[in-house]
DNA sequence: ACTGGGGCTAACC
DNA sequence: GGGTTAGCCCCAG
């Protein structure tokens, strides 16, 4: 069992409210759950989240729109890949989605650049 | 408290 | 665009 922290439910809720047919990125839902900079913490409750069937983690992908490969080996990537394409997303033919396509757009996305003058 | 790693990323070749 | 190098921050020994 994952740990109960709340940076993790939060994490969860985000991921929760991906829309069937998109993805978002690991940071993104980082950044939406308040978490900036925790991407990898995402990834890691992804990870966990596989036992609980109740969180979409398959609409959860790398920056490059690629599916991440995991330490329990190539099974789940597969499934991954299986389940999005179920849903209507699609890849190119390097087996990348295109996040211009398919990409979650939630209100406030992207976030402002911080100290970019 | 310390160390090693992780379903990550942005920055640089 | 791919391959590598640093940061990132939290979690588990």
């Amino acid at each position: 069992m994952p740990p109960a922290s709340d940076a993790w439910r939060r994490i969860y809720a985000v991921v929760r409210r991906i829309p069937r047919g998109r993805v978002a990125t690991y940071g993104q839902v980082a950044w939406v759950a308040g978490l900036p900079r925790q991407a990898r913490l995402v990834g890691y409750a992804m990870h966990a989240a596989g036992e609980s069937t109740t969180v979409p983690w398959h609409r959860v992908v790398n920056a490059s729109g690629g599916i991440s490969a995991r330490a329990e080996g190539p099974g789940g990537s597969v499934l991954q890949r299986l389940r999005l394409e179920r849903e209507g997303v699609g890849f190119d033919t390097r087996g990348r989605i295109p996040l211009e396509r398919y990409g979650w757009r939630p209100r406030g996305w992207p976030p402002p650049r911080e100290r970019a003058d």
